[in-house]
DNA sequence: CTTGACCTTCCAGTTGCGGGAACCCTTATC
DNA sequence: GATAAGGGTTCCCGCAACTGGAAGGTCAAG
């Protein structure tokens, strides 16, 4: 199997594939001409790093998951140890994200946006949080 | 005024400010020892920035904006796109973080997280999208 | 005169790849 | 046999927005 036909069954850019080798992720075999011989556990592998991946979790977790993957007998506490992590991190940055957007609604709801040069926008940005001004 | 002053009153690391001046947000003059002799613009500049980038504008529209705050002249139409796109492109982000959010929280509450090493979200990302296997 | 706290520049590393150069392998066609 | 197309390979640079650290100049105090 070549790299563009692995690369479409998981879902992921022959580059990303050549990446997540060259750090470890996947250790495909070479034919003797220099290709990549994938075999199918290694066409798993990267299905697996393409959903996770997808999911949001960093390649490093990507690397403990598949660690925990792979290592049938790990207790399932550990997996979800760290897809709680990365769900809380993700909950932390969605409420982040929501703080932002009420500013700038409020931002952009002030202001005009006709031809006129006083922006309210500009005006918040130019006092308040953070950064106390002398 | 040195640096660290300024990285209090603006609310910024000092490598932050040289790495602004840097890309050219600022151009604080220098002293003849060579440090950088920041004028009041320049702290408001930063202090704008800082909040600017707090709210989660790029560094680039940033940019954009110290231009149309300096210029007095321009319409807070240009302004108000500006902050649009950046709202648009935050709610986009939100959206795409609660569907991650609600994956994750199923896969976590489906996993009974002891000892036993069957886990379902190592079977949630075993199949399903993306990466249509075979 | 030395110590310590500043300041300066420059270089490397971070995350997760993408772009592109330069070159090899295979197959088909002329 | 030459060659062109369409794979594959390595390697290195670049992105965003800094952060850390090394090496060295400056300044005020003791």
């Amino acid at each position: 199997m070549t790299i563009t036909e692995v690369a479409r069954r998981a879902g992921l850019p022959a580059k990303t594939i050549r990446y997540y080798e060259e750090i470890g992720l996947i250790r495909p075999p070479r034919r003797p001409n220099g290709y990549r011989a994938f075999r199918a556990s290694d066409v798993m592998k990267l299905g697996f790093l393409a959903r996770a991946r997808s999911l949001g979790f960093s390649v490093e977790d990507c690397r403990a998951l598949l660690a925990l993957w792979e290592d049938r007998q790990r207790a399932s506490a550990d997996v979800r140890a760290l897809a709680r992590g990365h769900l809380e991190r993700i909950e932390g940055k969605i409420t982040e994200l929501q703080s932002l957007r009420a500013t700038l609604a409020d931002l952009v709801a002030a202001c005009a946006g006709d031809h006129r040069p006083d922006c309210p926008i500009l005006a918040g940005l130019t006092e308040g949080p953070p950064g106390r001004g002398s």
